[in-house]
RNA sequence: GGGCUGUUAGCUCAGUUGGUUAGAGCACUUGCUUUACACGCAAGGGGUCACAAGUUCGAGUCUUGUACGGCCCA
């Protein structure tokens, strides 16, 4: 059995994080309980974590995610859930590989030189340090997921669910092989899929060609972004009702530089508005131009070789980079005459999202997944809310994309990933595609065979990745019990990449959703708005800020104000906000603690019928506060849920019934009750309601609080595994809300009172109340009050007191109760008059909208009764108001 | 070009079935070594909720339009 830490007992002034965080860590590690325990009684509550990438240290999105899935995940558990938080690591194929390329290059070398086996060595080498930093990392936070189920893409369990399921789409002939303009990336060398492409608005320019008629004079203009692609063209293409060309169409151009004979053909896809409204078409280079030759059999040419050189079809550009290649083409034909203008011209550039280079559409033989039959049925649990994406109008982003899906390309030549389990036979030709590798052909029996060299998509991985951490294809107690998960949470930047094609790959796999919920956050940003990148230099490093100010801080941080789908602003004053919470806090359990008497037997418990006003008002507060942080809890509105509990905390709890216990706790009040139940019960349970938000100060206070209480209390060893706090219906107090609201409304009237006049802190000042029927219960306050205000004495008056008397007050009329000082030494009688006089003038204002709300028919018809009943009441209450105010001036 | 979204106090942002007098943090002004906390306490100032029209008994909240941002897809 583990002991719990040591704890000070002498407690210090301020909260210092790095005293604390790692030891409880390391305690509740050692307690195991991070760990579900499997209960087919109970329904369970699952997360799986987004993996983060193998290709350095976690950001502030990690940092976010972490922490609002912790907040699930832990308070999920104190309900008593069996809970799962299961963590994992993406390979990150392309990224990964683009980081250990370059270390390569700052060695003077590259992958080809280094070769796939040595080059795959140094991948695992780079790839084991950054998981034991990300690892590291998200200790450090706090993250109470299940590190004994920790999984990777590459595991055996994940790669065989990729396997299995590449293996089960070919059969389906929902994978395919084929040759299709993909995106080319010339410095990674590989294709990608469309959402791998970012599209950047350049501005280039648009050159107008001639070219000749083949069989009789004249000449055809086309216009063009990449005039070098000219070198590929096999026909050029106009829109059959576009009168201008109907006589070429079926006649020949012949083909500047190359002097080939190409065809003019008439397809309804050019735009006749385009250019001059004849477009050359480029079948290996350009997507359209692709669609153009399959409708009209041309001939693909590839003028580019992999590294964006031009190859031997490009004729006298051989061995020219594209650029080069642009320029020199341009000037060719400006010199043969055939160059009729340049425009300047904006248009959209593809870039690789990873490194940024210019990509080439390039025709090429790929791997495919057909996506529509898999997409639909993925639209079809959205729409009917089998899942819920949060917040909601996300749906219609989801939607929208699935509904005009694309074939997605899947092979990657890259060497870090998943090979694509497909084996061709060199003796024969035969393609398998098989789980495990086949040693034989099954068509000639020939054992010389060959995997594809090519490895898939990161995400067809990812895509799996709610089934296969679980087990699938396996049949495993986990898969059984876990699956479908709960909340898929995430950054709503992958919602294509990732949720879309995790809920089309877990229906197709397992035939139920991946999981019920799908909550996206929004992106941490930097303090002018930016997006935080390494080059931009603008990134914050989490554990340096845990360093600085703890990990409770900066959970709050980035938590806190935040509602689902936003962007957030990562600012220093933020980060503060937190720690003066978790100082505050600290504080107040230091004052609970040193208030408990070390000596003699200490009665904590709550007996309800001896209980004070002030007793009942903050436990009906805390009784508000637990049912609204669970409704908000349940609702995913985290920001909100942890508002609430600092509010009540630090506004309630804090300011005014740990100010007014003071009171009580006077030696000099020997013979008052005692506070201490309250204050001791309030807080544990204030600490048990935040600690799914801020982990470690509050296991660091409830186990030193604990200490310091009788034996019963001792029974649970953490506070992550004591009780979420409920609701206590019967907690709830009207009356006793009612009366410390109004004792509080008092002391305000009578500081303010103070500060206007410029009363010395130190000086006890003269008061009257009169609070017609609530003086009964007003009145045990004034000791309170007079403490809390400074002032003596504080006299109940039966009679209100009116201004024709002659003597100089300043009042407050408050809700249920007037407040009278007489300010013999102080007060400027005229302003406090103009005061008066334009509180009056605003409620006489609400005095004829009320009335002439309620005297309208309709109002009174249509609105609820209880709405009506509230405008009356108010109306009474101003006009009532009203009423005591003139009197006070007369 | 299509779609989504934002505009609330000086700044950053909450405000979830439309229902009292729109909130918080920070900043600002004033005063406090009031024995838990200056990472604090007390008091105060500050908003025609972008604009216009509409629906409604009632709009920051719903609808439409306008202006200016942002994002995604092509």
């Amino acid at each position: 059995m583990t002991d719990a830490p040591l704890i000070e007992q002498e407690i210090p002034k301020a909260y210092d994080p790095k005293m604390v965080e790692d030891k409880w860590y390391k305690y509740w590690m050692e307690k195991d309980y991070f760990k579900p325990v499997i209960n087919p009684k109970k329904k369970p509550f699952t997360i799986i974590m987004p993996p983060p990438n193998v290709t350095g240290e976690l950001h502030m999105g990690h940092a976010l995610t972490a922490a609002v899935e912790d907040a699930m995940t832990r308070w999920h558990r104190m309900k008593g859930d069996p809970t799962l938080w299961l963590p994992g690591v993406d390979h990150a194929s392309i990224a990964a590989q683009v980081v250990v390329e370059r270390l390569l290059a700052k060695e003077g070398t590259n992958r080809y030189q280094v070769g796939r086996e040595k080059f795959l060595e140094r991948m695992w080498q780079w790839t084991n340090e950054c998981r034991s930093r990300i690892t590291q990392q998200h200790r450090r936070l706090g993250t109470s997921c299940d590190w004994s189920r920790e999984k990777f893409t590459l595991d055996a369990g994940p790669s065989l669910a990729v396997r299995h399921t590449f293996v089960n789409l070919y059969n389906k002939g929902l994978i395919y092989r084929g040759e299709r303009i993909i995106n080319w990336c010339p410095r990674c060398s590989t294709a990608l899929s469309d959402l791998e492409v970012d599209h950047k608005d350049l501005n280039g320019h648009l050159w107008h060609l001639k070219y000749p008629l083949a069989d009789s004079d004249g000449y055809l203009i086309v216009a063009t972004t990449r005039p070098e692609t000219m070198l590929g063209d096999t026909a050029v293409a106009v829109n059959p009702e576009d009168e201008r060309y109907t006589n070429l169409i079926g006649k020949y151009v012949m083909l500047p530089i190359m002097n080939r004979r190409i065809p003019i053909v008439a397809d309804a896809i050019v735009d006749k508005a385009f250019g001059t409204g004849a477009v050359k078409v480029t079948p290996s280079h350009d997507p359209v131009d692709f669609e153009i030759a399959q409708r009209h059999d041309l001939k693909l040419i590839t003028i580019l070789n992999k590294d964006a050189t031009m190859n031997d079809n490009a004729g006298p550009c051989k061995g020219m980079d594209r650029f080069a290649c642009r320029k020199w083409v341009v000037e060719e034909l400006e010199r043969l005459g055939l160059l009729i203008k340049i425009e300047d011209y904006s248009h959209a550039v593809g870039h690789c999202q990873r490194c940024a280079t210019v990509i080439e559409p390039l025709a090429s033989l790929q791997w495919f997944v057909k996506m529509e039959p898999l997409a639909k049925p993925a639209i079809d649990v959205v729409n009917n809310g089998q899942i819920q994406i949060i917040p909601e109008h996300f749906n219609k982003v989801y939607l929208n994309w699935m509904e005009n899906i694309r074939d997605w390309c899947i092979s990657r030549q890259l060497w870090w990933g998943h090979r694509i389990p497909a084996y061709y036979c060199k003796d024969c030709g035969e393609m398998i595609v098989a789980v495990d590798t086949p040693k034989t052909c099954p068509k000639c029996h020939g054992t010389n065979i060959e995997q594809d060299p090519d490895v898939l998509d990161t995400w067809f991985s990812s895509g799996l990745w709610p089934h296969s951490t679980l087990g699938w294809p396996n049949d495993t107690e986990d898969f059984r019990y876990f699956y479908p998960t709960n909340v898929m949470e995430t950054a709503y930047d992958i919602l294509f990449f990732w949720v879309a094609r995790m809920i089309m790959m877990g229906i197709e796999n397992t035939g139920k959703v991946p999981f019920k919920y799908v909550y996206l956050h929004g992106l941490i940003r930097d303090e002018k708005g930016e997006k935080m990148s390494k080059t931009k230099g603008n990134v914050t490093d989490p554990l340096q800020i845990i360093d600085k100010i703890g990990a409770d801080a900066l959970r709050y941080a980035v938590v806190t104000g935040n509602a689902a789908g936003n962007d957030s602003k990562m600012s220093p004053i933020k980060l503060e906000a937190g720690r003066n919470f978790a100082n505050k806090l600290w504080n107040a359990t230091r004052f609970v603690i040193k208030s408990i008497p070390t000596e003699g037997k200490i009665d904590l418990k709550i007996h309800k019928e001896s209980l004070t006003v002030e007793d009942r008002w903050i436990l009906s507060r805390l009784s508000h506060t637990e049912a609204n942080v669970n409704k908000m809890m349940t609702d995913f509105q985290f920001g909100e849920a942890l508002s609430t509990i600092y509010d009540f905390l630090w506004s309630e709890y804090c300011d005014w019934y740990i100010e007014l216990a003071k009171v009580r706790l006077n030696p000099e009040n020997k013979d008052a009750a005692s506070p201490l139940p309250v204050l001791v019960n309030v807080l544990e349970t204030a600490l048990r309601l935040l600690h799914p938000f801020m982990p470690f100060v509050t296991e660091e206070l409830w186990q030193n609080l604990k200490s310091h209480l009788p034996a019963k209390w001792q029974k649970t060893d953490s506070i992550m595994i004591a009780k979420y706090p409920k609701s206590d219906k019967d907690a709830i107090d009207i009356e006793a809300e009612n009366i410390v609201e109004t004792v509080i409304d008092i002391t305000r009237a009578l500081r303010n009172i103070r500060a206007e006049n410029k009363v010395e802190s130190t000086k006890w000042i003269a008061a009257e109340i009169y609070s017609g029927k609530m003086t009964a219960a007003i009145t045990p306050y004034a000791a309170a009050i007079q403490s809390l205000a400074k002032v003596k004495p504080l006299e109940f008056k039966d009679e209100r007191v009116t201004g024709a008397q002659g003597e100089k007050f300043a009042v407050a009329v408050l809700k249920e109760a007037d407040v009278i000082v007489p300010m013999a030494s102080m007060i400027d009688l005229a302003v406090e008059r103009e005061k008066i006089l334009k509180e009056i003038a605003q409620i006489d204002a609400d005095i004829i909208r009320l009335d002439a709300r309620l005297k309208d028919a309709a109002f009174l018809s249509k609105a609820p009764a209880a709405v009506v009943a509230k405008e009356q009441e108010r109306l009474i209450e101003r006009k009532e108001r009203a009423t005591r105010l003139r009197q006070q001036v007369g």
